[in-house]
RNA sequence: GCCCCAUUCGUCUAGUGGCCCAGGACGCGGCCCUCUCAAGGCCGAAACAGGGGUUCGAGUCCCCUAUGGGGCACCA
């Protein structure tokens, strides 16, 4: 969601202002905005104005800004488009149960509402605490114009007197913003669909105050993987097979998710760049986006599309940046690798990632000195035992003295010692018996790459094993035949 | 229960009355390439929720139904 609005005030040459919403006491944490902030960085999203570099139109959090809330809130009373509310929490929960139980209609019952001077006098006398509520029209409708979704007609009946200004003297929401979005000259307003509900009020609110409402964009909600509820950062979210699913930015990054990739996934999700394109870089987005063609259907995220989105990312990198990149998730992982054999092999292992953190699979052979290896694992129909043992050992002492000892070299040679061993003259099940025996692993990068970054003491220390492990195994045979 | 929003392949989407017996992408299946895994290339299965209208003509406009979602807080 910030993505678009950030989209959209670029490709207009406006302001995008970051601002904090934070009029809930019981809800607010603390570093949530710092968290917020450095998530926004972390995508590349910058802010133009904010809590942090301030703006003509600071304080750019709520919090700050109550005074300003309580000033309209008591300016509404005046006029007659607000009342203060005496009801407690306890009467609203009683009588919301009995409008449950009846069937009968919604929302607040406007008890206060029209409450004489004189008592409400009486109550403030009494020292009752109260909220103030705005007094919504009772008849007709009201219709917000929406760019997405066109008009959106809501009867006035269905409008309750929503709560402005809480017994904490704290605005909620609905005032809050109206407020800010008119003094921040907010002109669009993009968030999401579930807000259309409470956007009649808003409007309701803007026509109270006197002031220009601003245009207004719902976007699709995005939902669970499972298609069941929205998804939302407050809860976790899991697919269809029960796995639990990224939500956060945060989440991402740990991940080793990539931030252009990511942007260009959550660009693609209910708005599409057209001409057939999936890859692309946000900049080259801005231009072309627009808020009409938004898809206003609620949507899941595609998880597998991003992993190879971010996968053709990787690949477009250079090789440099993806060392770069892959580095501190190693570190993090407790991994050490020199950045002489992290480049050797970033040109291998950039085709292959989905996300930086996959590294650490690909790269196992370099810190795994005692996998476990069999016999079983060496053989191969194609490669009668004693030649396999030959080419072993013939390969074994090529690469103690092979000058230079570098992929182009031994990528050279190795192939041609494969082609004599085989029945079919053809290198490949030797070369699949080496890479087992070299990197203990059925799935590895690329042998003479993995050879040259494994170095050749600890190669050539690997060989022997094998071939060890094969003469034990031979005269085995042997005594049981 | 009431109000609102939505509904194209499994998923993300293109499509704004004839160019659509519906296009792209992910995923899935097959083949090719190949030292494994990838990457890459080629091929394939796969959708206009249902029903009524409007129109010469409807995925595209209208209505109803169904389904999904959102809201009905002193949360945002």
């Amino acid at each position: 969601m910030a993505l678009y609005n950030w989209m959209f005030a670029r490709k207009h040459g406006g302001q995008f202002i970051l601002r904090i919403e934070d009029t809930d006491r019981k809800r607010s944490v603390p570093g949530a905005t710092e968290a917020i902030m450095e998530a926004l960085r972390w995508m590349g999203l910058d802010w133009d104005e904010g809590p942090d570099i301030g703006g003509p139109y600071g304080p750019y959090v709520q919090s700050q800004r109550a005074e300003l809330y309580r000033q309209w809130a008591d300016w509404l009373v005046e006029q007659g488009h607000a009342y203060k509310c005496f009801c407690t929490p306890e009467e609203l929960a009683a009588r919301r149960e009995a409008q449950k139980e009846s069937g009968g209609g919604h929302g607040y019952d406007r008890h206060c509402r029209n409450l004489t001077p004189e008592e409400i006098a009486e109550r403030e006398a009494d020292g009752l605490s109260y909220v103030v509520r705005f007094a919504a029209p009772l008849e007709g409708e009201t219709v917000i114009p929406d760019v997405i979704r066109g008009d959106i007609t809501v009867p006035n009946k269905q409008i309750t007197d929503a709560v402005l200004l809480k017994s904490d003297g704290l605005p909620t929401y609905h005032l809050a913003n109206v407020v800010d979005d008119h003094f921040m000259e907010i002109s669009h307003i993009l968030r999401a669909d579930e807000w259309i509900s409470s956007a009649p009020l808003h409007l309701n609110l803007y026509e109270a105050f006197g002031w220009e409402p601003p245009v207004y964009a719902h976007l699709p909600l995005v939902l669970n993987p499972s298609g069941k509820g929205k998804l939302s950062k407050r809860t976790q979210a899991f697919d269809d097979d029960g796995r639990e699913v990224l939500v956060k930015v945060e989440e991402f990054r740990d991940a080793g998710y990539y931030p252009p990739a990511l942007n260009n996934f959550l660009a693609n999700v209910g708005w599409s760049f057209g001409d057939d394109r999936e890859v692309f870089p946000i900049e080259e987005a801005v231009p072309r986006f627009r808020l009409e063609d938004i898809n206003p259907a609620p949507t899941r995220l595609p998880y597998d599309k991003l992993d190879w989105l971010t996968g053709q990312w990787i690949q477009e990198m250079d090789p440099l940046t993806v060392a770069q990149a892959v580095k501190p998730y190693l570190d993090a992982q407790g991994h050490e690798v020199s950045p002489e054999t992290l480049l050797l092999l970033t040109p291998a292992l950039q085709v292959r990632l989905k996300k930086f953190t996959d590294a650490e699979e690909f790269l196992q052979f370099l810190w795994e000195d005692d996998a476990p290896l069999t016999a079983d694992q060496l053989s191969h129909a194609k490669l009668p035992p004693e030649a396999a043992m030959t080419a072993l050992q013939q390969a074994r002492d090529y690469l103690a003295t092979a000058e230079p000892f570098d992929a182009e070299t031994i990528g050279a040679e190795l192939p041609r010692i494969g082609e004599a061993a085989t029945l079919n003259g053809k290198a490949g099940p030797f070369l699949g018996m080496l890479r087992r025996a070299v990197t203990r692993q059925a799935v590895s990068p690329p042998l003479y790459e993995s050879i040259v970054a494994l170095g050749r003491a600890r190669t050539i220390d690997r060989l022997d094993q094998a071939i060890a492990l094969l003469e034990t195994e031979a005269d085995r045979t042997t005594e049981s035949g």
